[in-house]
DNA sequence: GTCTATATTGTGATAGAC
DNA sequence: GTCTATCACAATATAGAC
């Protein structure tokens, strides 16, 4: 990785700051004011480092989206069993814990999402979704994959609180809990 | 139900539009002045009819919330079985779909909920979801009643679509997922 | 790299005529 | 009940000194 010789960590330290507040009170209700309060210098400071707001959100989501774009490709086209398409999607909660809120949480975000990914965000869930449905799926059968999609994307977030880590044991358990509400009988 | 006897459609239609827009663009992401327009009037003819825009935001949720508080009392204190908990809950989605996504999607509107709500939401799901775990809940146990809560909670949405009701058929089939969530083997 | 000061725009809300 | 006009304020962003 191709890393800048000058010390980035001012840079970083508004990324991990306006994380934290876009999380806690949404994009749009966050400002720039807030921002600079928390890194304890001012809002002109802040445009030293970055050109707008919106490049902010920028910086924290670039990775995390990546790193969606990589799990959606790969449980649509990786013919991949249910289960490893279920807990690869429990890791990538797991790794990215620290966005996923703040990503559900502003409408305003979905207009850089749809923008940055590949696919739109619901798209791409459909998509995994239909896997895990099979192919002509009866309504049904949609709707336990839907289920064991929901399964995975809650459970994982409850099961980590406030932890960083997830446990193998909480894994297995939401996992085997997501493949009982997907399979029948 | 006393019912003023002048009309209330100009009122009434404001809520409508106001509860879409804040639907798909937020309650912060959501001017006066597009509710104005959607409604083909000024801002100024709003405030005749509402004191503040907080106070459409209440209006739109004022039912909601009632539907919802006594749900969660109902699922707490009833001593009822999984089942009923359960498709409780389908029912209170359904029913309730069109504010749903609003509630959610916006972190300003948490403080008018906690303002008006007997409990905190996060209080009252993890009140339900403790009583699914049942008494003295392993870890297991918690994470099995997270991972049925949350099928109830996504899989409703996503078998309504844009459909306004619930099939008998649908209903069914989200609850088993949930309690096949909830039960091991 | 950070500051003070300020330009600029958007938004909630009000005044007063009709 | 609705209008035009406007206020007050907050928020993004910039200018220029240090």
């Amino acid at each position: 990785m191709p890393r800048k010789v000058t010390s980035t960590s001012t840079r970083d330290r508004i990324v991990e700051i306006a994380r934290e507040l876009f999380a806690e009170h949404g994009y749009t209700g966050t400002t720039i004011a807030d921002i600079a309060r928390g890194l304890g210098t001012t809002t002109a400071a802040l445009y030293y480092h970055f050109d707008s707001k919106a490049e902010i959100l920028d910086a924290i989501l670039a990775e995390p989206m990546a790193a969606y774009a990589d799990m959606a490709e790969r449980a649509t086209h990786g013919r991949l069993p249910p289960e490893e398409i279920l807990g690869g999607y429990v890791d990538f909660v797991a790794e990215t814990r620290h966005v996923l809120p703040l990503v559900t949480a502003d409408p305003r975000i979905h207009t850089v999402l749809d923008e940055r990914l590949p696919r739109r965000p619901q798209e791409m869930v459909d998509a995994i979704v239909a896997t895990l449905a099979g192919p002509r799926p009866s309504r049904a059968a949609l709707i336990r994959a839907h289920a064991a999609f929901a399964v995975v994307k809650e459970a994982t977030v409850a099961a980590l609180g406030s932890d960083d880590e997830l446990s193998r044991a909480d894994r297995r358990e939401i996992v085997a809990a997501a493949l009982r509400a997907l399979r029948k009988g």
